[in-house]
DNA sequence: TCCTGTGTTGACGTTTACGTCAGGGGCGGG
DNA sequence: CCCGCCCCTGACGTAAACGTCAACACAGGA
C-alpha cells in the first residue's frame, strides 16, 4: 500500500488505464472489449504486450457503447466512428464524407420519430394505468413529456 | 383473371393476406414472419394450415418492426407487446404493467438522448464538411436541425 | 522460489435472428 | 393427370457478438 492501489498501472500513468480498468469503468468485459479491438473500432498504445487505453480510447469506446445503445451493428458503427476520424483529420473525401453522414442522419431522425411514436403511446398507456389504479395509491409521473390525444391504445400509427 | 390478381385469397377476403402478400407489404420474408410467430409476437388466423393475418396481425407486426429498428431484442419486444396487450384488455395487473412501461419510457428517453446527442454531432461534422467543400458545388442541408455550439469533433459529451 | 493476480493469444461454445433447403400437401390450368 | 405455384413443417446452416476455457508470460510478495 505505499504507492497506489492498482495492481499493474501502466508506466508514468496519466489517466491511462489497464484493459480491465478501463472495462470496469464502463461497465463492459475486457473480452468485448478485445473483441471491439479485432473488430477495428479501438486501437489502445501497447506497452510490451500489454493494452493501455488513453483519453482518446476511453472517448471511441463510449462512442460505441453509444452505438450499440442505438442498435447498430459493430460495422456500421466502424463506418460511423470513421466519419469523426475523417473529420478529425484532414477532411479528405469530403464527399463521401458528407453522404456517409447524411445517410446516418436520416436513419438517426427516423429512430427518432418511431421513439417519439412510442413514447407517446407508452404515455397513453401510463396514464390508462394510473386512472385504473384509482390514483392516491403513491403513484407519480415518470417523467414523460405530453401526452397529445388519448386515442384508443394499440394502433401503431 | 376473372376474379382478382392474388393466387390464394382467403376465403370471402376483407383485407386479410397471407403470408407472402403481407411479408411483401412489410418488406420482410415469410420465414421471418413464420419465425416471430414461433416466438410468440403474433398468432394470426388459420384456415386450415394456412395462416391468415388480419388488420391487428398487420399492426402487431409493425410494432414487431419498430421496436426491431429501435434495436431491442424479439424478447423485449414480446414483453412490450404485452403492455399493449395488457392495457387492451381489461387492464389487470396493472402495477406491473405500470412498472413495464416506465422501465420501458426510462430507455427510449436514454435512446433519445443518445440519438439527440449523436444528430447534434453529425451536424457540426456535416457543416464542417460542407465548409470545406468551398460551398456552391450543388451543397444542400440534409434537414437536421439546429447546430447549437461549433465545438470541437470527436467529444462524445 | 513458488504463489497469486493480471495480462496475452487462440479456440471453441452460445444466443439471437433469421436464411436455406428438404420433404410433402392442396388447387387451378392445360 | 401432371405441372406449377403457393402453402406447411422440420432441420440444418450462418453471421454477429460476445462468453468461456486453456495455455502461457510476467511482476510483486511471503
Amino acid at each position: 500500500m505505499s504507492d497506489a492501489g492498482e495492481p499493474a498501472a501502466p508506466t508514468g500513468d496519466g489517466g491511462e488505464l489497464t484493459i480491465s480498468q478501463l472495462a470496469a469503468a464502463l461497465e463492459v468485459t475486457p473480452r468485448a472489449i478485445r473483441f471491439y479491438e479485432s473488430a477495428g473500432l479501438i486501437q489502445p498504445r501497447r506497452i510490451g504486450t500489454m493494452r493501455v487505453y488513453g483519453h482518446r480510447d476511453r472517448a471511441r469506446l463510449l462512442l460505441v457503447l453509444r452505438g450499440k445503445r442505438l442498435g447498430f451493428s459493430l460495422a456500421e458503427i466502424r463506418e460511423w466512428l470513421e466519419c469523426y476520424a475523417l473529420a478529425d483529420g484532414q477532411i479528405r473525401q469530403t464527399r463521401l464524407l458528407l453522404e456517409r453522414v447524411r445517410s446516418r442522419i436520416r436513419e438517426l431522425e427516423r429512430q427518432r420519430r418511431d421513439i417519439e411514436l412510442t413514447l407517446e403511446e407508452l404515455g397513453r398507456i401510463e396514464q390508462e394505468a394510473i386512472r385504473h389504479l384509482g390514483a392516491g395509491t403513491g403513484v407519480r409521473r415518470s417523467g414523460a413529456g405530453a401526452v397529445p390525444a388519448p386515442r384508443c391504445v394499440g394502433g401503431p400509427g
